[in-house]
DNA sequence: CCAAAAGTGTTTGGAGTACACCCATGA
DNA sequence: TCATGGGTGTACTCCAAACACTTTTGG
């Protein structure tokens, strides 16, 4: 038994969602990754991640990553899971603890694009480094079995949708198609969505209504612990600059 | 931004359920604490855990502390959340893994009882230590959630039981009485147990049928987790010392 | 024969699915 | 007036809950 302070480093990452519009029209799963540029691992891509700093809580180190990678807030962040394999670093010996969220899709084109940022399709990865392939795949699963019980689709979006939009979350990220009648009944029934009274103009058809998220309903049911930090994230604080 | 190496300690605690038998006559969720020695803290009950040891996985540094309190092997675990909240100890900056674990009632019977380890009601406990409060409301919550989707009531029993015994399981954590016929239909229809062909004789009525588990099911649907830690602590390697 | 739990059968209501059908707009 | 998606109505299926009923043991 080492009696010795351990040398268990701790990180924070983040596997980052968006649907970015695609040429084929229907948009598409994506999610940013950053180059190594130091071994072990150099150059190959990896998820956006860093230490976690004295001063901050587990959330805050995965919004700031976040932001610093992409310059973009989440609208949706919760923690995925803590990884401590022995040997998911050739030579120290790091626990990272990772958190998996989403941002709006209009954002994401604003976001960081360059040489050791860029943006992938969620489904088709290169290899990654450390075990971030697995840890892909487990947020990926996350995010689409929450996403058939709970109502969190709307963090692909802005502040205003439609219903087909909202539709449309779910037909990419689960990828099959989803009955347009019942979808909106479904959507209804939940509570989770309030009509804003305006209608979105200029489609080549009937106008469809716009909505706006429902606050005061707890859309990820993540129990006693909406208390904490997993609920800060929640109430959608963006700049309402009006 | 603090660039020395983050002084940040990482600590694995395992919140351990079991069914002990109460006088009563239906038995009642229980969970082992250990008495704080020293500050902070010095005195109150807190959940079972310490640091990590370097050549240890997460899951072993959980098993082994499971061990140490109770001298018990779990027969279900799982990661439960990191916890990493700036003011959860008073002095130091700790972030706890935390698992969750069930044992066997028969099994909590031999368990470690002493004057620093003791077992309690899960559903009223003392004021505890650090955040372990949040943590345990938390570890009941994931239980119970869990236990209505997921086929994990056996890891309270034998490697035999009725049908009686699990139901009762799941009547005492989810605390509402569960329809005997419709239970065993949802059972059977599962497929997660395997008829022994025994009978459990002596019994004031007709004899029950003795089941056992079917271990070539996957039980806890952690998605590509599966390939990870936590599956290798739902092969039931116990004793079979025949 | 009786009590009590094992085990089976039957009915029903609600939720999800499939799909037919009107509605409103731009061109 | 037509094409297109917005939006509504309706029948059907399946599963879970409720509950009546039969079976098998010990006393």
């Amino acid at each position: 038994m080492s009696t010795e302070q351990s040398q268990v480093a701790l990180a924070v990452s983040t596997v980052i969602f968006a649907l970015r519009p695609h040429s084929s029209g229907t948009p598409e799963l994506v999610l940013p990754l950053v180059r190594r540029i130091r071994e072990p691992y150099q150059g190959q891509w990896a998820l956006p991640g860093g230490p976690l700093n004295l001063d901050e809580d587990l959330s805050q180190a995965a919004s700031r990553t976040l932001l610093e990678t992409t310059a973009l807030e989440p609208r949706y962040l919760e923690q995925l899971y803590a990884f401590g394999q022995l040997d998911r670093s050739p030579d120290d010996r790091v626990v990272s603890i990772v958190y998996w969220a989403l941002v709006a899709g209009d954002e994401a084109d604003r976001a960081i694009q360059s040489e050791n940022v860029q943006w992938f399709t969620a489904d088709d990865l290169p290899e990654l480094a450390f075990d971030h392939n697995l840890i892909v795949e487990y947020a990926l699963w996350r995010l689409r079995t929450k996403l058939e019980y709970s109502r969190i689709a709307h963090g692909f979006l802005g502040e205003t949708f439609t219903l087909a939009q909202l539709r449309e979350v779910y037909e990419v990220v689960l990828r099959k198609p989803v009955d347009p009648g019942n979808f909106r009944r479904m959507v209804e029934a939940s509570g989770t969505v309030v009509p804003t009274g305006e209608r979105l103009a200029g489609t080549p058809h009937r106008p469809p209504q716009l909505y706006r998220y429902n606050t005061s309903i707890d859309l990820s049911d993540n129990g006693p612990l909406s208390q904490l930090e997993a609920s800060r994230t929640l109430a959608f604080t963006r700049g309402e600059h009006s």
